[in-house]
DNA sequence: TCCACCATGTAATGCGTTACATGATTGA
DNA sequence: TCAATCATGTAACGCATTACATGGTGGA
C-alpha cells in the first residue's frame, strides 16, 4: 500500500496536478512504482479527505485542472511511514514460472519471448544510462542527489542482471537436451 | 495472472493435494511466485472446472485430502501459455519509494529498516546457497535440471544485488549531508 | 463549427489478503 | 476423550486493471 506515499513523496518534491503526477509515474517514479491515472485521481481524493494534501483549481489551464500541494500533516505522515516496519519485497516473476513450465514441456515459443524480453531490458538500460549521463555527469555530494543516483543505479543493475539472465536462459534452451 | 499456470506447472512436475501445493509455494516455487492456501484452493476448483486437472479423494489420509492430477488439456494449456506474449515485469519496490521520500525529509528510522532488510536478504542468500550445494553439487547436463539451476542462480543474484544495495544506501544515509 | 486532445472521473471485474470457519485424524 | 493439528474451505475487503464517460480548450 505505497501508492499514497509515493504520491505524497512526489508532491513533496514538487506540487502538481493529477495529470502531471501521472506523467511522473510514466517516468522517474514509475521505474519502481507504477500507477494509472485512474488510481492516481482516486488516491488524490483520499489524500485530500485525510487532510494530507490541499488542492486548488488552476486558472487559465485546460479543462478542470487542479493543483495539489502537500500539507504539514502529509509531511508528518510521510515521515512516519518512512520509518515504519518494511516487508521484504514480494516477488512475482512470471518469466521464472514459464521457464519452470518449459522444463516439463516439449519446446514452445518461449525462446521468442526471451528474445523480446532481451530487447526490452536493453532498451530500458540504455534509457537509464542516458538519464545518468544527463543528470549525474558529475557525482553528486548532497544526500538528496546521492539517494536519487543510488536508486537509478539500482535500476540499471536490475536491467543488467535481467539481460544476463535472458542470455543464459536462451543458451540453455538452445543447447541439446 | 500466472497463478493457475504456476499450479499447473507444479502439478505437471508432480501430482499433489492443495496443502502439498501450498507447502511447495512456501519453498521452491514460492521464491518467484507466492500464493496463500486460500488462493490455491480457489484456483484448484477453477482449474478442475476448466477441465485442466482432475481430483480424487485420498483414502486413508488425514481430513478430506484430495489429490490433483494434470490432464492432457491442462498440459496443452500450459504449453499455449508458455509461448504467449510476455509482459515486462511489473516493478513495485517500496524500499525505493522510501529512499526517495527520505530525500525530502528530516532523518527517519529508515536506516533501521535498511538494517532489517540486510539481515533478511543475507538469510535468503544463505538458504539459496544451501539449496545449491544440496541439489546442484555437480553441474547438471539435462535441460530440465539446468533450467532449475538457472532460476536458483537468478534468485541468488537478486539477493546479492539487494545486499549490496542496502549497504550502499546505509553508507549514503550515514554520511554527512 | 467541429474535431482532436487534455484533464478528470465512473463502473465493473478480478486477484490478493486477511480473518474466520468446518471437518477429520492423531496422540496424549 | 479431548486438545492439537491437518486439510479444506467461506467471506469480506481493497488495490489494480480495464473499459468507458464527461467536460472543457485549442486549432483546423
Amino acid at each position: 500500500m505505497s501508492l499514497p506515499h509515493a504520491l505524497l513523496t512526489s508532491l513533496a518534491e514538487r506540487p502538481g496536478s493529477g495529470s502531471e503526477l501521472a506523467s511522473r509515474f510514466d517516468r522517474s517514479i514509475g521505474y519502481f512504482w507504477q500507477a494509472t491515472h485512474q488510481q492516481i485521481y482516486r488516491e488524490l481524493a483520499r489524500l485530500e479527505a485525510s487532510g494530507w494534501v490541499s488542492s486548488a483549481a488552476v486558472e487559465g489551464a485546460r479543462g478542470r485542472k487542479r493543483r495539489y500541494d502537500i500539507l504539514p500533516a502529509g509531511l508528518q505522515e510521510l515521515a512516519r511511514w518512512t520509518g515504519e516496519t518494511l516487508d521484504p519485497p514480494a516477488i512475482r516473476d512470471e518469466l521464472m514460472v514459464r521457464l519452470r513450465a518449459q522444463g516439463v514441456l516439449e519446446p514452445t515459443a518461449l525462446d521468442d519471448r526471451l528474445a523480446d524480453m532481451l530487447r526490452h531490458h536493453r532498451q530500458k538500460l540504455e534509457a537509464y544510462q542516458a538519464m545518468e549521463r544527463r543528470d549525474f555527469a558529475i557525482a553528486p555530494t548532497r544526500r538528496h542527489q546521492r539517494l536519487q543516483h543510488l536508486v537509478l543505479q539500482a535500476g540499471m543493475d536490475f536491467e543488467r542482471q535481467r539481460i544476463a539472465f535472458c542470455e543464459e536462459a536462451l543458451a540453455v534452451l538452445g543447447a541439446p537436451d
